[in-house]
DNA sequence: CCGTCGCATTTGTCTGGACATTATGACCTG
DNA sequence: CAGGTCATAATGTCCAGACAAATGCGACGG
């Protein structure tokens, strides 16, 4: 177990090593920059020491200590410059989206999810559906539709298509936890995940469950994951109260 | 200049490297593996050799090659999985969006795009820029309005601040050319995008320039580009006709 | 005084190797 | 025949070093 003091003009930023440690050397060093820019210890702007010092400092070699970096400019709390060096971002950027369901997203920030689970059935499937999936039409799969809350007003309704066997789904389940941690639970990778994000005014039924009024705009999304193989493993079509949610999104251009 | 066949049984890759080529190494394999998997010579699925004897085949180290291959695990088109090896992603998975503007992406749909300059000027900015842009409230920055037409119909009502000093701009560039591409000639890096995207309902000045009616569901997308310092280079709050458009958005967990 | 050239600094690319970790399937055992 | 065990194969991590290219700054010269 190591411990070195990191950059050193700027701030004391203390970086404990620990080899015998499953968890790979160049995350421990990005995850202890990244809590360090959480905490303000390396102020935006801030000029991190250059690599190879840095590799000296900590006893590991560069192309360790330049996975770590490359990790954190991936995710956007660093910026390299040839010639220059590495430093904090200045504006606040918040953390880049990732495969997170509604629901993970709203306790995250402090709401009071609830769920109602309306179906929760295998149906066949038609031609688009199989398509998306993967699977043969007339097959069947699983079909999910929720209506969910948040601070006791409803918020969106959620319908899902997913492939039967993937996970054992009971209705209790879906109503205290989020659909991906769920699957994630269950042992499911998934990887990618793309989306589709238009709008449009409630019909009639919709407004009805969601407490607007017809023709009130909505926020739709449609969305389908992939799991580690590149095997589809959720298909989504939801619409959300545009009123009370918007999504974030942030892009790293590499 | 070497030329070598790839991937032993499924099908038949070459790969040209040309070493006095100031593209890297790794990106003229990553390109060419790309390619391969877009004219369809990679089908979905289809196994790569593993990296040792990709390397030895190429005449490049191993690091190399897997700098390539993880360049296009980050863009979605290939899977790893540690002692299995290296595959295409089963679905189509689009091009994970980058940071361009409606312009280029409907340039590039095919799409014939107009534009209408409304305002393109020096303003003072109000507290809430002035926060966004990292200025001082008081001091002016240029406001642009546009009104972006596809196929002679209008599309999308786009309002942006930049810092002033950025780039020459304009009136005529503006109606011949992305705002994106435009700050890229003038050199602007931009790197880390930030973007909020909802919806609502439109108001009478905006449905009258956008020939929708009153009401109408309109997609709305506010965003925060910063550069290479994570200066921000542009602020944009926009809204789309959500009967004609839509922002598809792709997710890549690492 | 100003511009240009060159140098030092720093990241970008590339090499060649070593060992660890994890799936997968074949084999052996109960 | 079922189950666990072990070998194999592939990616994951890490090391030590070399040269290339871009940037910024200072020194030199016009």
């Amino acid at each position: 177990m190591t411990c070195v003091n990191l950059i050193g003009m700027t701030a004391n930023l203390a970086i404990d090593l620990d080899r015998s440690s499953p968890v790979p050397l160049y995350f421990q060093v990005a995850e202890q920059i990244a809590e360090a820019i959480r905490r303000g210890d390396l102020a935006p702007g801030a000029r991190l020491d250059n690599e190879i010092l840095l590799a000296d400092k900590l006893g590991l070699s560069r192309p360790t200590i330049r996975q770590a970096i490359q990790y954190l400019v991936d995710k956007g709390l660093l910026v390299r410059k040839r010639g220059v060096g590495t430093q904090v971002v200045h504006g606040q950027v918040k953390r880049s989206v990732e495969l997170t369901s509604l629901y993970d997203d709203l306790r995250r920030a402090g709401q009071e999810p609830a769920t109602r689970v309306i179906a929760l059935e295998p149906r066949s499937v038609d031609e688009e559906i199989a398509a998306i999936l993967g699977l043969e039409p007339g097959t069947e799969a699983l079909y999910l539709e929720r209506l969910r809350y948040a601070a006791g007003e409803p918020l969106a309704l959620l319908h899902n298509w997913l492939p039967l066997g993937l996970a054992r789904l009971g209705a209790t389940d879906l109503e205290t936890r989020g659909l991906y941690e769920l699957l994630r639970g269950a042992g499911v990778r998934m990887r990618v995940a793309n989306q589709r994000i238009g709008a449009r005014a409630a019909g009639q039924s919709e407004a009805r469950l969601l407490g607007e009024r017809r023709g009130a705009p909505l926020l739709t999304m449609i969305r389908t994951t992939y799991d580690d193989q590149g095997r589809a493993v959720e298909h989504g079509s939801h619409v959300y109260r545009a009123s009370h949610y918007s999504l974030e999104v942030t892009l790293i251009e590499r």
